[in-house]
RNA sequence: GCCCGGAUGGCGGAACUGGUAUACGCGCACGACUUAAAAUCGUGUCCCGAAAGGGUUGUGGGUUCGAUUCCCACUCCGGGCACCA
């Protein structure tokens, strides 16, 4: 038998496994079904670096048990390449996206390839594909149809030197990453999703969702940030306006002795109260539109403001006129942009108010009747009773809140930090937004024949520096005429951004060819949910937060038959540098699996990454130990070799533990363990010389997903089988086989470890104490005081308490 | 500031529902094979101590016969969110 040589074998198997095409997926099947995804990579020209692949290695291990435990397995893989990262490595290295989009792939896939995935890649995707995109825009318009989708001028971020728009990500420190200069805010017209209208549901089904990390819901609870209060109407002294607050603590209403709006309050804006200086808070209004967010909500700033001065708010509760300011620590986007500001209940109207000597009136006390309150020098956020609240007095404050909010007539009100979704960018490389805006008829959608609207080709795909997207300088293609009337018209020019193509990727794979509907529905039903999704946990809120967002609507639209798309979830840790640093061009740690696969083969680096540590857990990259996973791999091939005989009952033993601990490790993704599991009985295997073919053949049906390659040279190589090993069926351990060497009774005297001894079956608790008592060791430990009581654990311990 | 993780030998890590802490791997040391080296195999490897024994899972307390595991307070590290009324 030849040594071990990876460089021989991989590719080999690489290429005849897609001839024979053993990944090919069925629709029909009377098997069950396990639908196991990987979150899409776009494709950058930096490459896969050897942390990409660690999500991907373990849905290969995954798909590949289950397809052995029987299960009809769909497990394919696809490109999210629309959006900026393409279209600014387009712009940088002077090549159309499109072209470097397809080079990126084709690297992308090379690179994926000779790791050995298992993708079925007939239903590979690409999110730029007009006959994907042609979906896209379908859902768009079906979005669009029942008023999901709507037009509003919302701020961007807009460096006036590079005449562009730019996302938070592109900002350093409050400044255009590029050039430097200072970003303003600009406000654009946008296509907006009412993705708020789901915030509801989408926060109440995370419970359905049991098999998602309790960490990860969480962060999308607090994304979603639901948060019950009142609304309350101030009046203003003098003045018919009204002014609408919201509040969590209507409770504390006889407490507001000023109040706050957002510097962007339209009332202010507009200067519709009469404020006498108001050029003084003009200024303050430019200062704070100059802010950007991350300026304005840094932390433990100094609290900054501006009284409007000749006007008052009443305070609804007690008729009291109280002041009015602008500060920039409210916001105009949340809540209705004005508050109540009760500085002895809420810390930051606390800090306001002694800067501003504004008076601190405590309306809820910890302790009641207090005889007096206390002074306060921070602000007492907690429960209590409440006092000076006039008929309200002695009510417990969480009693208070329902009851103070009617009394004003104000409503209790349920708001959300979940904002819109902003669905449009002024840039080149996405899915065009099938609409048409006509002078007579105005919005109107592409007719669904007419999917898809294809991206033309421009001379320029730079920004324009008008703020309008590069399609707009195309006449030729902005100038339709009307579907509705035959007038004149007007193509929408702005494009969808990257979370369009892979809010709904998952539904495409289950029917990738499909003409006539994104999916059919047979095959939906049959499909869905996705079993096991596994990609990053910075797609946790957004990514994740979106694709649930469609999938609901599109449940809530009859076309596919779960509310939820994604029923298991796991997040690889990050695999960093060898500094411990993320691997990033920048630090120049960056390791190439390609190279690694070249030393040390693809099982091995497969092997090594799963081997690391906890999957869910970060760890920096060691080329130190890769030896390990490496020398395993030889001495499964080395075993081959030994073959012959009988297998003796310990080893038997191993196998069938290592039967049972890998496949439960798979299950549970831990990989690492499982591994450590085949590694003590390679150990026991090489002790104990030969091993039966039929045990050595079960071994390697449990290594092949982990190592593939080597396990199917073996298997049809050497020993000569005629069909690959991936299509074996998972061994089933047997019970009986696990035997017990007897049981290692461990004596403790008042905890401490004193002694052990063996018993080879299981003894009745009183003669295992009688054995216990009896030992030498032990008999001087007590040396003659008394037994209090003694503990036994079966099989395990026993524990002389003196 | 808030939320979520985490802290175990020289290093990565293991320990099921509270029951022998340090499995497995790396590294290191010694030995075998070899003229020699590499590879491989074997033995050892938490700390103190000659031994008996003692100590040890970030720190300090608690519950328990018994705590890496449960509870309280704190320190440090990683990630996320950020003046959300």
């Amino acid at each position: 038998m030849e040594q071990y040589d990876h460089k021989k074998i991989e590719k080999k198997w690489q290429k005849k496994w897609t001839e024979e095409g053993i990944y090919k997926t069925s629709d029909e099947s009377d098997k069950p079904k396990e639908y196991v995804l990987d979150m899409f990579p776009y494709p950058s020209g930096e490459g896969l670096h050897v942390g990409h692949p660690k999500g991907y290695i373990a849905t290969d291990i995954y798909s590949r048990y289950k397809k052995m435990r029987g299960f009809n397995v769909l497990h394919p893989m696809g490109w999210d390449a629309f959006g900026l990262p393409a279209e600014n490595y387009a712009l940088k290295n002077k090549v159309h996206p499109r072209q470097a989009v397809e080079k990126n792939i084709a690297r992308y896939k090379e690179q994926l390839s000779i790791i050995g995935f298992n993708y079925d890649w007939d239903r590979e995707i690409n999110t730029t594909d007009p006959e994907y995109y042609r979906w896209t825009q379908w859902i768009f318009l079906q979005l669009f149809k029942v008023g999901l989708a709507y037009e509003s001028n919302e701020p961007i971020n807009w460096c006036p030197s590079c005449k562009t728009g730019l996302a938070n990500e592109d900002l350093d420190n409050g400044a255009c990453e590029r050039c430097g200069s200072a970003v303003e805010k600009k406000r654009i017209r946008q296509w907006v999703l009412r993705i708020t209208d789901y915030a509801e549901r989408l926060l109440n089904d995370l419970d359905e969702l049991k098999e998602w990390p309790e960490h990860i819901k969480e962060l999308q609870r607090n994304w979603i940030g639901k948060s019950e209060g009142a609304e309350i109407d101030f009046g203003i002294a003098g003045r018919d306006e009204k002014i609408k607050i919201f509040t969590t603590r209507p409770d504390t209403l006889f407490g507001a002795t000023y109040m706050v709006l957002a510097p962007e309050h339209p009332l202010v804006l507009n200067n519709e109260l009469g404020i006498s200086n108001y050029e003084e808070v003009k200024k303050y209004i430019e200062e704070a539109g100059k802010k950007t967010e991350i300026e304005r909500t840094a932390e433990g700033k100094e609290k900054t403001g501006v009284e409007l001065k000749g006007v008052k708010a009443i305070n609804p509760a007690n008729k009291e006129e109280i002041p009015i300011f602008i500060a920039d620590y409210v916001l105009a986007d949340y809540g209705t942009g004005a508050i109540m500001a009760v500085p002895a209940h809420d810390e930051r109207d606390f800090a306001f108010a002694k800067k501003y000597k504004l008076p601190i009136r405590m309306v809820i006390c910890p302790h009641y009747p207090a005889p007096t309150c206390p002074v306060l020098d921070e602000a007492y956020i907690g429960n209590g009773h409440l006092v000076e609240s006039g008929q309200f007095n002695g009510l417990p404050n969480e009693d208070a809140k329902k009851k103070i909010t009617e009394f004003v007539g104000g409503k209790m009100k349920t708001t959300y930090k979940l904002r819109d979704w902003v669905f449009s960018r002024q840039r080149y490389w996405g899915e065009p937004i099938p609409l048409i805006h006509c002078e007579k008829c105005g919005v109107v959608p592409v007719p669904e024949k007419d999917l898809p609207v294809t991206l033309p080709e421009v001379e320029h795909y730079e920004p324009t520096g008008t703020g309008e997207s590069p399609l707009a300088n195309i006449s030729e293609w902005v100038n339709v005429l009307c579907p509705t009337c035959g007038g004149k018209g007007k193509r929408e020019t702005n494009t969808m951004p990257q979370w369009a193509g892979s809010s709904w990727y998952y539904l495409r794979y289950i029917d990738p060819k499909n003409q006539d509907a994104f999916v059919d529905t047979k095959k939906e039903k049959y499909w869905s949910p996705v079993d096991m999704y596994v990609g990053g946990a910075e797609h946790a809120t957004r990514h994740l937060i979106y694709a649930r967002f469609w999938h609901k609507f599109l449940y809530d639209q009859g076309f596919v038959s779960q509310s939820e798309p994604f029923m298991r979830l796991k997040s690889p840790g990050l695999i960093a540098g060898a500094d411990g640093r993320k691997m990033s061009k920048r630090f120049g740690n960056v390791i190439n699996p390609d190279d690694v696969v070249a030393t040390y083969g693809a099982d091995t680096l497969r092997l090594h990454e799963m081997f690391m540590g906890p999957f869910e857990q970060g760890a920096a990259w060691s080329e130190e130990s890769i030896i390990g996973p490496r020398r395993f791999v030889e001495k499964v091939w080395r075993q081959a070799a030994r073959i012959g005989g009988t297998t003796d009952a310990s080893l038997l033993s191993k196998l069938h533990q290592a039967i049972k601990k890998v496949g439960e490790g798979i299950e549970l993704f831990r990989f690492n363990t499982a591994i450590s599991t085949m590694m003590i009985f390679m150990n026991e295997a090489e002790k104990s010389g030969t091993i039966g073919q039929g045990e050595y053949e079960l071994f390697l049906k449990i290594v092949s997903p982990f190592a593939p390659h080597a396990a199917e040279e073996l298997w049809r190589e050497v020993l000569g089988h005629k069909k690959s090993i991936h299509l074996e069926p998972w061994p089933v351990y047997d019970e009986s086989k696990i035997v017990s060497e007897g049981f290692t009774i461990t004596v403790q005297v008042n905890g401490k470890v004193r002694d052990t001894f063996m018993i080879e079956t299981e003894l009745s608790e009183d003669e295992v104490k009688d054995q216990a008592l009896a030992l030498e060791k032990i008999k001087r430990w007590i040396d003659g005081q008394a037994i209090k009581k003694i503990i036994y654990v079966k099989n395990k311990i026993v524990n002389i308490v003196v």
